[in-house]
DNA sequence: AAAAATGTTGACCGATCGTGCAGAAATCAT
DNA sequence: ATGATTTCTGCACGATCGGTCAACATTTTT
């Protein structure tokens, strides 16, 4: 007997065949979310069997679950960068500019979590009341001191964070609807274009 | 032989019945997704047997198409009612003001047409490219105009529009991250913090 | 090479779900 | 009241899906 999937990682051959399990249920679960989408849909796209994929992992709501957890540090690594240490308006466009880059490079994951949230975000137990809450806090706190020092101009630092977060995964979440409003030309610059627009409206508001 | 659901509407029991699984439709499909729920759920909820629900309706993919459909009009409306007549401000202030308005009454419709866009938006047809195309365009137009004529201050109308859709739809969609990361308390008054957070952004970015 | 561990597949099961249909039950028209 | 129409239910079929298990194949270890 196996069990490759329930204790410590072994062979460079089971880490390979989970990553691409991995690769495969991202792109599907991030399709058709956790329950349109099929044990036999994700083998198919990681090229084996059903049996085979069980095998790797105890099941679908396991690969699911580890999907998110392994992408969850990733997802917020943009905003555990913001540093107190920087120069405040070039922090938070810094900010802005990887956000931006991820809706870009990885809109999978960014459909993938908003799924997960939009569906009460069940399978993320309680790290959202607790590691989220704490970092955001946390970088509320710094940018609460920049405007406290007068370098920002005074605004609700939590609401701050939510609008960067709306506004800059909308690309990637609601890609397909940008590209019909916007059109096929005007879409291949929509990135550029939504960094800048972002970029453009946060130095007007943030400035002192 | 009765088929309740492809002709026009008749009796007043039909309206009521109908309206009734509507209502079901609404709560179990913008909770659990199309694919996640289950037509024995709506049918629970609208206080009928699942085969009743199939008499008013020809099944579950017609009961989620119809009940799209009768929403788009009113989800778009606020939009619609931008007017080139009045004050430049004072319109985009009352757009947004009527966009947080949905994300608090209407946080239902908001989170089932956020999963359909997100997956791709396959039963939305060509309605994004057409219809919702044209009516952007045309007030990204009326936008513009005030810009032009030195009213507000010059940005891309379309990603003006992204930026409030997305900035207030945030509050209804990932409601369970908000009230997470914003505490019990600040939860309370997050609508009308968020209302003046972004009314306060705008008024910033838009002054000429 | 033999044995042990690891990897893969085919056959299959139980459960769930959407749906069709005959007919009962209720309501309405005359 | 009688017949027609509408409304509702019992029954059940076919399909799909997640998961199991034993057998087979491959690789690794000794």
């Amino acid at each position: 007997m196996a069990r490759a999937g329930t204790t410590a990682r072994k062979t460079r051959n089971q880490m390979e065949k989970r990553q691409a399990i991995f690769e495969a249920a991202l792109d599907v679960f991030s399709e058709k979310g956790l329950r349109g989408a099929t044990l036999e849909q994700v083998a198919k796209a990681a090229g084996l069997s059903k049996q085979n994929v069980v095998y790797y992992f105890n099941g679908k709501d396991q690969i699911y679950a580890e999907l998110l957890e392994s992408l969850l540090q990733k997802w917020v690594q943009p905003l555990h960068d913001l540093s107190a240490e920087g120069d405040p308006l070039d922090e938070i466009l810094t900010y802005v500019s990887r956000k931006v880059q991820m809706s870009r490079n990885m809109p999978r994951e960014s459909r993938l979590f908003a799924t997960e949230i939009l569906h009460g975000a069940p399978r993320l137990g309680d790290v959202l009341p607790t590691d989220l809450k704490t970092l955001v806090d946390d970088k509320a706190a710094i940018i609460q001191g920049w405007m406290d020092a007068g370098k920002l101009a005074p605004l609700d630092p939590h609401h701050l964070i939510f609008s960067i977060w709306s506004m800059t995964q909308h690309y990637a979440d609601f890609d397909v609807q940008v590209r019909s409003v916007l059109g096929p030309e005007r879409s291949a610059t929509r990135f550029e274009d939504a960094e800048a627009f972002i970029k453009d409206m946060l130095i007007r508001t943030l400035q002192p």
